[in-house]
DNA sequence: AAGTGATGTCACCAGATGGTGACATGTCGG
DNA sequence: CCGACATGTCACCATCTGGTGACATCACTT
């Protein structure tokens, strides 16, 4: 008797969410060029030939894991000041690590629309909250000033999550929020 | 008559300094899986074959290109103060972008001795200084404190190189070191 | 039950990539 | 001059990668 292999029941769409799932968290880690489709598709128990045909290209797919990744922040419109964010953030990347959006803007062989989007969305999502609670209190420059402080807490951020520095990645979640909150200004 | 290619004459070592700073340019600026030894070869005049002979293999080179780029800063052999600091880096990576060093730290995809080589060269040349300073001046939790410091400067260098953002990016150097000085505490 | 469209499997391709080895050519000491 | 070694050139290979298309198999409607 030979050995069947239990047979999957076909349900709609599965294959696809799964591909977005593994694309999302393995994008997430690796970054673009760092995964390979085949990855992908063993990760999500699926062939890779399939993301050519529910996403047209590995592109492709990676805007959708963008465009995903983006919405999964659209509950929380936005962040209540400067410490809100950090926590947020942080605790983000401790559970689901660098992310699709960060890692689109770290690496130069990203193309550029792929780039652009994550920029916008960061501009979004970080910039422009912060800003705004900039003007309100009537610091002056908030521009450029925002967009400082967004650069420095993604630093610390990208710090903690590829572990530049030891302390940086050891240290308890709430002892960092509270430093940073504590360097970068009391929101 | 044959249109005779002119003979270039062969200077030992030559070649295989051409590879090295040629390396230095491309891993700085793409990273280690962004650059092919094909690249590194063509930017340096020189058959790619070489990198193999002179340097074993492109993972050997990128750990030569690692140790050159930091003996580079040995002359000055510590930063005075956080402004001097964020000054000599925002400067640098003006000139010469990211860098070696930072792109290994950046990508996950970089090996494991690579990447702590980088890690260790960071943390002696920024952090120690960092947290040294922090010392005399009797700020408490020093070492946490400095790291933290030191990856928000971090992200304000890159998120610069990597045009995370308008004003950033087209910030005057002078004005950048300013505000970045402000924002992370007055040296 | 039959047929049709969705879903899944598989072999394969073209290009890029890192690396190797044979061979050619220049350089320098004797 | 000439032989030995350094340096350079070239063709080639194995592997990996994203992608394509033919074909098999399942689910669902009629």
């Amino acid at each position: 008797m030979t050995t069947t292999e239990p047979v999957e029941p076909r349900v709609a769409g599965s294959s696809k969410s799964a591909l977005l799932t593994a694309a999302r968290e393995l994008f997430g880690q690796r970054g673009f060029e760092g995964t390979t489709v085949r990855d992908i598709g063993e990760l999500a128990g699926v062939d890779h030939a399939l993301i050519a045909r529910y996403y047209g290209s590995k592109a492709d797919l990676y805007v959708a894991a963008l465009v995903a990744e983006a919405q999964g922040d659209q509950p929380g419109p936005a962040y209540e000041g400067l410490a809100d964010m950090a926590q947020s953030l942080i605790a983000r990347m401790d559970a689901r690590g660098v992310g699709p959006v960060l890692q689109a803007i770290i690496r130069s062989e990203t193309s550029a629309p792929i780039r652009q989007a994550a920029q916008a969305h960061l501009a979004r999502r970080l910039v422009e909250p912060t800003k705004a609670d900039m003007v309100d209190r009537g610091i002056d420059e908030a521009d450029l000033r925002a967009e400082l402080a967004v650069s420095a807490l993604l630093g610390i951020a990208l710090g903690r999550a590829l572990g530049w520095f030891d302390h940086l990645r050891a240290m308890p979640q709430e002892q960092l929020v509270a430093l940073t909150v504590e360097l970068l200004g009391e929101g």
